[in-house]
DNA sequence: GCAAAGATTGTAAAGCTTTACAGTTTGAGA
DNA sequence: TCTCAAACTGTAAAGCTTTACAATCTTTGC
């Protein structure tokens, strides 16, 4: 194995000259620095990143923390994380938590404690107290996506406005008689986003001065099926049905808009639905939605991450709590329409 | 920061007995053992993973390597491979090849030569003559999904079979017009999956002596649209429509069946439609498909993988050739059926 | 009770890099 | 030509663990 001692006597200098040389520190002449990347070159060396890491205390390894992966937005904040940091030169070690409790300790343990890591970057995560306090002794900075953060940085939208909007969006073309599928209490993530959501739903009929109908609201558990079968109990009573539907996330839309067809019901003519979150396939489906740019956010919070870690000490011991709110679109497609005139 | 000497400390006996203590190694009585275990664990001490790496060259972490993150299928063989090596002690290291060869360049050569990961699980990535030599030089075993790797081990479903039991299901039904939705140059991956899916249609064709019209064949990107414009095009001639479409994606195969429905066709009476991969939105829309298991794939690989390099040495060398294929399943719902008597 | 084998324990080296510090070279100005 | 500062270079320590080898203790068989 080439190491940096073949490195240097190729070269004809010192380890340390080739360290500085490679790693673009000042203090080596163009002459040395040259000899050194030529040899390094035909050696075809790369520096062992655990001896780097041992010397240093830094692991240029960013540690992504998510409760699952193959769900949609999560690989998407994922894939977004993963391409910012490659390009800032940091690899993504990925965590998921869906192993329950026990395996998350370990994963908070592990992480911090054999610094593996860097920094932590959490999607959708809320950490709890000692969590906080070991990554905060350890000086590991966090930036956490999905909600507020205790004392660090994090990204969040506003699910409350964005439960308003795409509300008020429904109201907006003459619809009285409002309908929302909100999710289960089993998918109330540790920020509680459906419970918002729904919040700002409320907020909004209130605010117009509508009825609210508690059999309006019903629980699904984010998933097309599970849209669909709220859709079709809610659409189908002849005596109450709502003219539209806010879902609070596009899978259920799916779902809602296939009920809804099923039923006989055209959209948006009889029926309006507007979901949230930006899916890719919502284009097709021409489903209206609250976007919520879901791919940049990821590359947002990784660049947060990194500038914590590469700012000078000064500026990190500024790492106070700090929510930045990402801006949401309204986009509007072919689901929602003017209420037909009855 | 608590380091293995804090422990021996604490626990009065030497740092190897310590450091034998906690990882399982015999030759440590069970008083000392304990004494070790207590010290640790009061002092919440792990180890550094770097300074292990160092002393060991085990990094006990796996290099996961895929060309996409937020598709569907490799968002879910992730899901498997992360499941599977957290519960074996392995972390896993993402690295996209999304950036393009100077990245991946990049990408191979810290993966390996900084000995940042104990072993490589690519996913439909198809290495190059160098990639592997340089693998194979530094001992480092790779496993593959999605297609044959030359001198190492791999898994790969039979996509030409899967392509002739899709149709061979659409034939026996008493299809005799079958159409096939297959993939642009642009999404042939490095094994050429779509290719393959094809030759599988074709043989089917061929082996129950039907007709073959290349109108018959249409090419589309993948995604849902994609599988929308090609069967909207296909099933829209009045002249010479065939009966049943076989879809090389899940995706393609829900576009495939609101076409046919735009169209006024009704899904199975008028026209069948399969897909495959088996996506989890498949059932929501009773699409028939030859199902994949992506997940377990994933799950599997990841196994072989730690099995090499927890096996001995022998066996080590005995990482010659091998190619797992994978059982694929045919799932019947509600799109296809017999063709109506006409 | 003693010798020998076996189990346990400790010392110190190895693993590879970065970097503080000390030493050397170079060049400019006097 | 000489002095001094600035730029460069090298030596060696530090970073933390594992593990070979040597040393010590325990146990067993006679």
């Amino acid at each position: 194995m080439v190491g940096i001692i073949e490195v240097a006597e190729r070269a004809g200098v010192s380890t340390a000259t080739v360290s500085r040389a490679l790693n673009g520190k000042s203090h080596v002449s163009a002459r040395a620095r040259e000899k050194v990347l030529k040899a390094a070159q035909e050696l075809g060396y790369v520096a062992s990143s655990s001896a780097y890491t041992l010397a240093t205390g830094r692991s240029k390894n960013i540690g992504v923390v998510m409760p699952y992966i193959d769900r949609w937005f999560f690989s998407a904040v994922l894939d977004g994380a993963v391409n910012a940091l490659v390009n800032r030169g940091y690899d993504v070690t990925l965590y998921s938590l869906s192993g329950g409790p026990a395996s998350r300790k370990r994963v908070f343990e592990d992480l911090v404690l054999r610094k593996r890591v860097d920094g932590v970057l959490t999607v959708a995560v809320k950490l709890s107290e000692s969590e906080l306090k070991r990554l905060s002794e350890l000086q590991k900075p966090i930036v956490g996506i999905g909600g507020p953060i205790p004392g660090a940085r994090s990204i969040s939208i506003d699910d409350e406005g964005a439960g308003r909007l795409a509300t008020q969006h429904l109201i907006s073309l003459g619809h009285r008689k409002v309908g929302m599928i909100s999710g289960t209490p089993a998918t109330e993530m540790d920020f509680h986003q459906p419970y918002l959501r729904r919040t700002g739903y409320q907020e909004a009929l209130l605010d117009a001065n509508l009825d609210f109908d508690p059999k309006w609201v019903a629980e699904a558990d984010f998933t097309v099926s599970g849209g669909y079968v709220a859709a079709k109990q809610m659409l189908g009573d002849p005596r109450n049905a709502p003219t539209a539907i806010y879902c609070a996330s596009d899978e259920m839309g799916f779902g809602a808009i296939q009920a809804a067809r099923d039923l006989g019901l055209r959209v948006p003519q009889d029926i309006s639905v507007i979901a949230m979150d930006g899916h890719p396939m919502g284009e097709f489906y021409g489903l209206s939605t609250i976007d919520q740019q879901t791919n940049a956010q990821g590359a947002r919070g990784a660049e947060m991450l990194v500038d914590i870690l590469e700012a000078s000490d000064d500026k990190l011991l500024n790492n106070v709590e700090q929510l930045t709110t990402w801006p949401i679109d309204l986009v509007v497609r072919s689901s929602t329409a003017r209420q037909a005139t009855s």
